[in-house]
DNA sequence: CGACCGATTGACT
DNA sequence: GTCAATCGGTCGG
């Protein structure tokens, strides 16, 4: 499976949105490797987007979303949660594109350890699917804010092409601004795209 | 400095 | 369906 080039992560933020759905996140834990394949992001476009953290312009807090594109942007929310972005285009821009939900591939005994539930039956819907789940799966947290996707520890993959008409635009969730902004990207009828 | 609230989740009525 | 958990950023006084 071969890395994504920065090249990828320098394109318009919706173009790159899009393109994410169906590429492989990789993770590397001590000599264990993580694997899910991306199908729910949601982009936010910087100073344009009321809806982003970098609306306001660059501050301590979101100083990673203004770095070049393919670094990873990592927040902590309602006092126990993180969420992992990955930044585009060019430095100074503030523009992420919010990893949403995955589809676990490998280390899923890893991931089920990192999560706090248990999951006892076949099925794991609910193991990856919600950026906060995610993120709790994958071990990503305060430390890994600012880590490049070029390096070792964390990487984006070739995964499976989706064609477009696989691909269901529709609006963000869990914001007040900028929510009639259909910037939410989804795999059709994938059981893992979160709900609400 | 204090009040308010969030790119959420999971437990509970 | 409702709501608490829990804390750092942001905004008003």
């Amino acid at each position: 499976m071969k890395k994504l080039p920065r090249s990828f992560y320098l394109q318009p933020t919706l173009v790159v949105a899009k393109k994410l759905l169906g590429k492989y996140f990789v993770r590397k834990i001590g000599d264990e490797i993580l694997t899910g394949k991306i199908v729910e992001v949601e982009a936010y476009l910087g100073e344009n987007d009321p809806a982003s953290h970098a609306y306001r312009g660059k501050t301590k807090r979101n100083e990673v979303m203004f770095m070049n594109g393919g670094h990873l942007y990592v927040y902590f929310t309602y006092g126990m949660h993180f969420c992992a972005n990955i930044v585009t285009e060019d430095a100074g821009k503030g523009r992420a594109v919010l990893i949403r939900a995955v589809e676990p591939l490998t280390g899923i005994e890893l991931m089920k350890k990192n999560r706090k539930r248990i999951f006892t039956e076949h099925s794991l819907i609910n193991l990856t699917n919600g950026p906060a789940k995610f993120c709790q799966a994958f071990g990503i947290e305060r430390e890994q804010n600012g880590t490049d996707l070029l390096g070792d520890e964390i990487c984006l993959t070739d995964g499976v092409d989706i064609p477009p008409s696989k691909i269901v635009a529709t609006t963000r969730i869990g914001i007040k601004n900028g929510k009639e902004k259909k910037w939410r990207f989804y795999i059709k009828g994938n059981p893992l795209v979160s709900k609400k």
